[in-house]
RNA sequence: GUGGUUGUAGCUCAGUCGGUUAGAGCGCCAGAUUGUGGAUCUGGAGGUCGCCGGUUCGAACCCGGUCUUCCACC
């Protein structure tokens, strides 16, 4: 059994569970610090065990397979090897990359064409060669080829995409069936609910996704714009329909009140830039609510980044410190920023899975959203 | 000392034939950011146009004086 869920919130959807993958177990909910090209930016990995806490990892199909390539990581044997990393990976299809970044794409029926941000080249992908490439970067759990709309899209635009979505999902797990891992151990499919902001396309989409049966399911095309409050109603249409026993995932999202409201509402697997991309230009979060650490107000804030965490780095530096640093665009502060986020996110589910356990989570939830969406 | 040159936002500089409320980039002060291009976007504050005087309906712009920057020559 791939996911058990060991505990269910009294008053909400919540639930705390425990994913195994042939890399380790994944408690739940849990919180995946995004490692697009084979690293969590600027953070060395015994920072992400022992400072952040991290379970698992993300890494991106689109941008591991333009650079450094499907031979350079099959050479090393994988990206587990190549970037010494032996926990567990989940890599996303490069779907939502094509749309976010690259230049020129063009959908057909086969998959989408596009160009490289880096040099220009054109590159095809299908939904039977991201399966292949995610085999050659050999994730523990990898993703469907899906394209994800823009927001606003129309219904009818919502649906022909989402129709797209689907039949490329049947050829993922048709191709995905038919290959085998390459480094000997097992590899997840999470297919993706799409349906933009549409309940009874979202309802078809989920009842689409879980018929796969697959381990895990996922829930993609939110927090592209939308108001949150939609994207709540659309974790709730479609978690009444995906399967209780297997792990959710949210991807892309998002704040930490984000995180707690989805958890809330049966969601186990988040993943978001905002930690590490949003440090990195000195958003920081802590408990007191989000930080500008650019702001003057903090030039002589000699106080710790958060006396509270259990990461020592944000312990130990100061906000005044930080902001020089950040301000200066020194390395260190990317770094530590990234680190502090990480960890505060890390803490903030890994304190959601002991509320849950507790059968607590949420009057929780509740008074620390609040906290989490003030400006410190 | 003589001739030339320069002076406009914190910095580097535009500024038409003399014509409405003098602009830009960077910096500064804020805001945004959600399956990562160490990114991008939005807004704001900030001016005795070196100074004094003159010409003109009107001067950053023309004239005189003065200070200043840099260059060349003595």
């Amino acid at each position: 059994m791939m996911f058990r869920v060991e505990r269910r919130d009294p008053l909400t959807s919540a639930r705390a569970g425990m994913i195994h993958t042939a890399h380790g177990e994944i408690p739940t909910p849990v919180f995946m610090p995004v490692g697009t090209a084979g690293t969590v930016k600027g953070i060395l990995h015994r920072d992400l065990v022992g400072e952040i806490n991290a379970h698992i990892i993300l890494g991106n199909t689109y941008h591991l397979y333009l650079r450094p390539g499907r031979e350079v990581i099959r050479e090393a044997g994988g990206l587990h090897r190549f970037m010494a990393w032996d926990m567990p990976i989940l890599t996303d299809s490069g779907g939502y990359q094509v749309f976010s970044l690259a230049e020129n794409r063009k959908l057909t029926e086969e998959g989408a064409i596009f160009r490289s941000h880096i040099d220009g080249s054109k590159h095809t992908f299908t939904p039977e060669n991201v399966i292949d490439i995610q085999r050659i970067i050999g994730g523990d759990i990898i993703m469907a080829f899906d394209e994800c709309p823009p927001y606003p899209s129309d219904h009818a635009y919502a649906l022909k995409s989402m129709e797209l979505t689907h039949r490329w999902l049947d050829r993922c797990v048709q191709h995905w069936g038919e290959t085998d891992p390459l480094y000997g151990h097992d590899q997840l499919l999470f297919p993706i609910v799409q349906g933009s902001v549409y309940a009874d396309l979202r309802r078809l989409s989920a009842e689409k996704i879980a018929s796969k049966e697959m381990a895990g399911n996922a829930i993609g095309g939110l927090s592209v714009g939308e108001p949150a409050e939609m994207m709540y109603e659309m974790i709730e249409v479609v978690n009444e329909i995906l399967p209780q026993d297997k792990p959710r995932y949210l991807m892309g999202v998002g704040t930490p009140a984000n995180i707690l409201e989805g958890i809330a509402r049966g969601i186990d697997m988040f993943d978001c830039v905002m930690p590490t991309r949003n440090g990195r230009n000195g958003m920081l979060f802590t408990r007191e609510g989000i930080i500008n650490i650019r702001n003057q107000k903090w030039t002589d804030n000699f106080t710790p980044i958060d006396a509270t965490s259990f990461s020592v780095i944000s312990r130990t530096y100061t906000k005044a410190y930080l902001r020089h640093l950040i301000i200066s665009g020194e390395m260190l502060g990317a770094q530590i920023a990234s680190i502090h986020n990480l960890a505060f996110y890390m803490s903030l589910v890994t304190e959601a899975r002991e509320k849950i356990i507790e059968g607590n989570f949420g009057k929780w939830k509740d008074e620390t959203v609040k906290k989490l969406s003030e400006r410190a």
